[in-house]
DNA sequence: TCCCGGCACTCGATCAGACAGAGTGCTTAC
DNA sequence: GTAAGCACTCTGTCTGATCGAGTGCCGGGA
């Protein structure tokens, strides 16, 4: 099942040229187009065999040839060869984003804009899990009696806040106490530890008989419960218009859809989080019945170590993967810099 | 200039049949529809005088006739007798938005996605400016050394923070001390007083030489500083897709283009939001080449008396008024009635 | 064995012409 | 003032014809 290298060369020279014309592409074309020398007649038979062994897709009799997610697969994997990107984007894009008065979120924000506008598709980028990041401050407001505000700070400066009720006996200076407390008992780690202490310290303190301590906990538990889901950055949806394949309502409202329903989307990065570097991801390959017309690229980003959310782009199959997958690749490698800066 | 009966009677039955099957109405549907008991020949005759004043337009010769923006301001102006929103439909809305552990950025973003789903148009819901709310604390942490995040609550429990550069010999007590010093400053204040008071207050500490004091006023005036938007939510922009209307894919864009842009939507919002009640906008009346086939109904709502943002829907000229007005001036009223509780 | 020119064939896109249906405007009669 | 009749207009759809792009296959030549 392997390919000759004037097979490589007929897919080759057909995904690029169907990469800028998005039409069928001929015998005759890709004659012109290559540099193999070869006549219409002999492509026609190369094109027959790649069609043959799934590389290659023929809508009716009598069209062109496209290429079939298989085909993408192997361009993206065996042929393409990347290359770094021109160092004036570089500068641009690191230039924008190395502010140290942007907030964790609003870093993240622009690099969702800008994948967006430089590779004109749409831009993505998952916010970092909260477990393992350090902790940093929490805060207790009394927004009336028995109603209870925790703002939690962890590093880099991600805010997060949460209401809950409370003992209406309690006033400003118990939730002071508290907070003092609390920052003490969590200093220098990171959430997944503050919760585990949080457990331990609860069953000290119950025997200990401390009951400012158990107040404390209590509130503090509820603050750190999980409940909010991991936000995704998603700019400029209105890209989707400028491509062919979405001339098709029914395609672009299903692709649409996907973006704005929140917890698809997040299943989704959440799969292709797990792969080590830059991944490209078929619609088709995968999902049967969903959006099948589309091609993730997404990276991990990391703080020191850990691994903390993705950047990506999505956008129809037939895109410009030379440009696009390392921009995706330079964009997590500038926000890991930036974010280990933070950590 | 003004209609008669009759008239009015023809451009009613006309608009009700053209907002259920978005086609141009003939006369022979409206003689059977309406109880007029005139023929189709008459109706023409009423028709001819209803496009002549205005309030009607022709596709071409021989198609129907479909309402003008005219036709639709007198419509909901003049004509339609809004009922108070069904029960049950209250009481559904008012359950999922009543919930103290909500803060009011998902009070709102929730009520934004009740009115998309009720409505099945796009929801839109403008967040309160931050001038009129009152203060309730102001936090300082330092994030590196020379790095301070300044976490701002309001009343209603909305969080907002900033990051800035700060004096690099400040440590984690100093940053204590001037938050307690500005929380005693500001109670009880609103935000804009809370601005003139740190103008004043500098003054004074200056003349009396408190190196504390000015330096964290310091501090307080940069995170009071206004630059951030007022944040819009925005919610079911799918809902697009089911209108024909928007089956050109360039009108969509258009309309899609203007949620995306916050700055112009903000600007729209903000001409509305001076109204007193509901207001109903119709793009084609004002903007002459930008989107005009939508649009805005919306509802200011207010805290205790003051305005404080704009709840409203917006979807194609042809929508069912009689059911999407009383929901968004419903909606308004109880995101006041719920902030009232809050502030 | 590989390459390629030639040829018949297929299919989609486009265009013109025919036709039905919806709806109008005008005239005329009551 | 109302309504019936009629000619006219415009759109949408269907049909058949034609064109062009592209294929698959056959057979001749290096």
């Amino acid at each position: 099942m392997e390919l000759q290298a004037r097979e490589i060369g007929v897919l080759t020279t057909l995904i690029e040229d169907y990469i800028q014309t998005a039409a069928p592409v001929g015998s005759r074309t890709i004659a012109k187009k290559s540099n193999l020398n070869l006549s219409p007649a002999s492509i026609r038979k190369i094109m027959a065999d790649l069609a043959e062994k799934g590389y290659l897709e023929q809508p009716h009799t009598s069209a062109g040839r496209i290429p079939s997610a298989q085909g993408f697969r192997f361009y993206v994997d065996a042929i393409l060869k990347y290359h770094p990107l021109p160092s004036d984007e570089q500068n641009l894009m690191a230039e924008h984003l190395d502010d140290a008065r942007l907030d964790v979120p609003d870093l993240l924000r622009n690099a969702s804009r800008f994948l967006s506008a430089f590779t004109q598709q749409v831009g993505m980028v998952l916010a970092p899990k909260a477990n393992d990041i350090g902790f940093k401050h929490i805060d207790f407001i009394l927004l009336k009696p028995g109603l209870v505000m925790a703002i939690l700070v962890v590093e880099g400066g991600i805010v997060q806040n949460k209401i809950m009720p409370a003992d209406p006996g309690l006033n400003s200076d118990d939730l002071i106490k508290f907070s003092n407390y609390l920052n003490q008992l969590f200093q220098g780690r990171v959430l997944a530890q503050v919760r585990a202490r949080i457990v331990q310290e609860m069953d000290a303190v119950r025997r200990q008989y401390q009951a400012m301590a158990r107040q404390a906990l209590d509130l503090a538990q509820q603050a750190f419960a999980v409940d909010r889901e991991r936000e995704v950055f998603v700019e400029g949806t209105v890209n989707f218009f400028g491509h062919p394949e979405f001339s098709n309502p029914a395609k672009l409202r299903e692709l649409l859809a996907l973006l704005e329903e929140r917890s698809r989307l997040l299943e989704l990065l959440d799969q292709v989080s797990k792969s080590k570097g830059i991944s490209i991801f078929f619609g088709r390959e995968v999902e049967q019945d969903s959006v099948q017309e589309y091609t993730l690229i997404s990276s991990p980003y990391q703080g020191q170590d850990t691994p903390l959310g993705v950047v990506g782009i999505i956008g129809p199959i037939r895109m410009n993967y030379a440009k696009v997958v390392p921009l995706v690749e330079f964009t997590a490698q500038v926000i890991s810099r930036l974010l280990k800066n933070r950590f």
